[in-house]
DNA sequence: AGTACGCCCTGGCCGC
DNA sequence: TGCGGCCAGGGCGTAC
């Protein structure tokens, strides 16, 4: 489930690759993943024959950004994939391959969604924000500690509060669960009632956490690959995540995992207060 | 305002 | 071998 790390790691590929190209056009055979204000068409329409200028991200989701005034948006939901196919690597389209980004010469961006839970659509440049409604970037610099203490001054328990991604973006089920136990703190803590000691544990940890998952290429547990079709390696590094009953790597308790608000959430019960 | 839940969707897994 | 049922979950809408 690409997160953050992940859609950092594609986004890292996609500059090396298809950066400063020009789409030559663009197909869409599931007009279902085109989403929010834009139709198939539109897509179509504004992204062909357009350059590359940069690629970026926000949160979980890809940003192309165009020579017009348009940036073409991929949110890659439960199981989205962007893969690179090349004459030297040719990726054949299946099933569930929805969208294809043509350049010509035999090079292509496919977009596959097996859960097809991923979106695609097409904003205005000084739109973008308003559209994406997303909260702060936890990568950046200004995401300091003040911030995020703003940013936690809600009764909500902060496991659902560090996922939401209007307050914070790019943090799904997967890294929440593995910034938590970093933290020391409980998933089912008020976020008002974090001490400062603890906010400052838990900034440092959000950025601790990400930062090592993006050095491993993200986290493959069932279908993220990055653009070249290779799994990350995050996966083998998890402190609670999956890892049900088996023991912390501090304290040898048995991690728990519960559900809440219908995620599964993984804890050490001895390690997290 | 917070919380819970159903929905979208497919494939993997379990039990029979 | 196969099939029904259940589960996984990001984000959104809805109900309480």
């Amino acid at each position: 489930m690409p997160e953050l790390p992940e859609a950092e790691t594609i986004r890292k590929g996609l500059n090396k690759t298809v950066k400063g190209k020009r789409i030559k056009e663009v197909t869409i055979s599931l007009p279902n993943m085109v989403r929010r204000f834009t139709s198939k068409q539109d897509v179509v329409n504004r992204a062909r024959g357009k350059t590359i200028a940069n690629i970026k991200r926000r949160g979980k989701s890809i940003l192309f950004i165009l020579d017009s005034s348009d940036i073409l948006v991929f949110r890659l939901g439960m199981t989205g994939q962007m893969l690179w196919s090349h004459p030297q690597s040719p990726v054949s389209k299946d099933k569930h391959t929805h969208i294809t980004i043509d350049f010509g010469g035999g090079e292509r961006i496919l977009f596959r969604d097996i859960r097809q839970f991923g979106e695609v659509y097409i904003t205005r440049r000084e739109s973008l924000e308003e559209t994406l409604k997303m909260g702060a970037e936890p990568l950046n610099k200004n995401f300091t500690l003040k911030s995020l203490k703003q940013i936690t001054s809600s009764s909500v328990k902060i496991k659902p509060l560090l996922m939401d991604q209007k307050r914070i973006a790019g943090i799904g089920n997967i890294y929440s669960d593995e910034i938590l136990f970093e933290a020391g703190i409980h998933p089912f803590r008020p976020a008002y009632l974090l001490k400062d000691k603890e906010l400052k544990k838990l900034h440092w940890a959000i950025g601790s956490i990400l930062n090592e998952a993006i050095a491993c290429g993200g986290d493959t547990i069932s279908d993220y690959r990055n653009i070249l079709g290779e799994s990350g390696r995050y996966q083998n590094f998890h402190r609670v995540y999956q890892r049900e009953g088996e023991p912390c790597h501090k304290c040898n308790t048995p991690i728990k995992r519960l559900k809440l608000s219908g995620r599964s959430c993984h804890f050490c019960p001895r390690c997290q207060k």
